[in-house]
DNA sequence: TGATTGACCAACT
DNA sequence: CAGTTGGCCAATC
């Protein structure tokens, strides 16, 4: 394991987020190690246009599934137009079916190590 | 170098 | 049930 910063560890889960999917702060934040706080996920996202690459913070929502971080897109409608355009519904700032939706990198990820050790 | 902030979460009052 | 507080840790002022 390269001595990723803590942002580029997050921009990996991110962008590891499959099409149509989203996920949390707090459980990327729990996925990195109990001593990180979700917090730190919302910086690094804050920070994510400063990375080379593009990152879907788009699919990077808060526990109640509301798009807290829609006005950091450059517009207060532009995150939601990106989720929709993934077939993800969003109503009033929520994403419609979330649980549906929501992907867990503790979960999705869990398996990827195990076969990468 | 100390103080402030931050796209959060959970518990407490 | 709504508002407040604490915690978490790194980056910026």
């Amino acid at each position: 394991m390269p001595d990723l910063s803590f942002f580029e560890k997050v921009y990996e889960i991110v962008l590891k987020i499959p099409y149509g999917k989203v996920t949390t702060y707090g459980s990327i934040a729990k996925y990195l190690g109990a001593g990180k706080s979700a917090r730190m996920v919302g910086w690094a996202m804050n920070k994510s246009h400063t990375h080379p690459k593009q990152i879907p913070a788009h699919r990077v929502v808060n526990r109640n599934g509301v798009l807290t971080g829609k006005h950091h897109f450059g517009g207060p409608n532009v995150m939601q137009q990106l989720l929709e355009n993934e077939r993800i519904k969003v109503n009033n700032d929520q994403i419609v079916n979330f649980k549906k939706h929501f992907w867990d990198p503790a979960i999705e990820l869990k398996n990827d190590q195990q076969n990468h050790k």
